[in-house]
DNA sequence: ATTAATCTTGACCGTTCGGTCAGGTTTATT
DNA sequence: AATAAACCTGACCGAACGGTCAAGATTAAT
């Protein structure tokens, strides 16, 4: 009976949340993105979440009844920004600037939210055992409506012939890997996470040679 | 004392391990690949690696004595091959040649070995608490010289000036991606994993991108 | 054939995990 | 002021974890 949505519509103030809960549940979701991004969902313990959130562990509990469900919720947070930010896709006309913006945003939100593009990762990588569903509707969908652009500015010679799918595949890896590959870059970089300079630098550096590798530029 | 590896400098003839310890190390260390690969260090258990290789769990605690040690070795074979794959790029005195002939090692790598791809990805999401040091050293130092290769093909004006060690970066992106987001991809490719003729397109189109996005090719 | 070294394994241990619950406290409604 | 709803939490539970160990079986050395 706790924790049954429905109780909220008794009464016409409680139809939008109590402020307890909406501040609760922002709390052990931010808690939960770190911790969840620092070890892993098996990793992950509802006790290190309790710690990061500032409660105790049953309090946890009270608001998301499982691990898997509180899991689940913040999957969702990140599947919305991913397919928010997705859409600056289709801001512009030209292919060489509706590229270079949703490349640009790509990076942007790997340098802004690294923590959940590795959860993003982590859950791809473990064989998406629980977006599996999103992937294969939402995702494909939003896929499939920008192969068709795609395949529009070829036939009309804006960019060359290529697949568009595997085009989509490249900008996904290569700004996500600034994110997800973060500890290695930065084991690479004397120990230092990329300045805002270099990583300005790489931001130009992906969106030149993605353009120009297909043709898009000189 | 069991598992001191000095006992087998006693004889000559046990100089080398014997069958038994090499055909155990061997199945236990497959079957952690498959294990760890599959459910990330904290998600493996040793009760799961020992049902994979058939043994019982104490028996691989004889051979490994902590589930951290087997995930030691696992990694260390995949760093060795990671860096004679990538020896490749020093093959061709040509850059265009170089630089195909590494990008297709590593996706063919990451075609006929994605586990062990998964596993490294995985290393570096959770910050690279094991391998740090390799990364900082070994990793480092090799990625140094090849910076030092590329930046004199710039010098001669063999490709166009750019950041050498971000063009590293995108390669890795881009060719380990086809491994470590594999289950995305089948998701968008109705339910199917990318057929020979399809990822053979994609080596070729990732190759034909990046040497033309650094202005290697007209 | 005897001895020593190596290998095998079921049973067991302490710890930590996700999750539960009773009972108290605070907040909202009347 | 009284009642109800919502919130809080220390103590607890069974299950699963990594790891240990003693005792037996097999293999190698002499």
């Amino acid at each position: 009976m706790k924790n049954d949505l429905s109780k909220y519509k008794k009464t016409a103030k409680s139809v939008r949340k109590n402020q307890i809960r909406i501040n609760n549940e922002r709390r052990i979701l931010a808690a939960a993105v770190k911790i969840f991004a620092g070890y892993g969902y098996q990793g992950a313990t509802m006790r290190k979440i309790a710690e990061e959130a500032g409660l105790p562990k049953a309090n946890l509990h009270y608001y998301f009844q499982t691990k898997e469900q509180l899991y689940r919720q913040v999957l969702d947070g990140i599947f919305k920004d991913w397919l928010a930010a997705a859409n600056t896709f289709d801001e512009c006309e030209e292919p060489v600037e509706a590229l270079r913006g949703y490349i640009e945003t790509k990076m942007d939100l790997s340098r802004k939210r690294p923590l959940e593009s590795r959860i993003w990762a982590e859950e791809i990588l473990r064989g998406a055992p629980l977006i599996q569903d999103q992937l294969e509707q939402t995702l494909a969908a939003w896929l499939d409506t920008r192969v068709k652009r795609i395949t529009d500015w070829i036939n009309t010679g804006t960019i060359q012939a290529l697949n568009p799918r595997i085009l989509m595949y490249i900008i996904w890896a290569v700004t996500q890997h600034f994110a997800d590959f973060e500890s290695q870059i930065r084991a690479l970089n004397q120990q230092q996470n990329l300045s805002d300079e270099q990583f300005a630098e790489a931001k130009k550096q992906v969106v030149q040679t993605i353009l120009k590798g297909i043709g898009a530029l000189d």
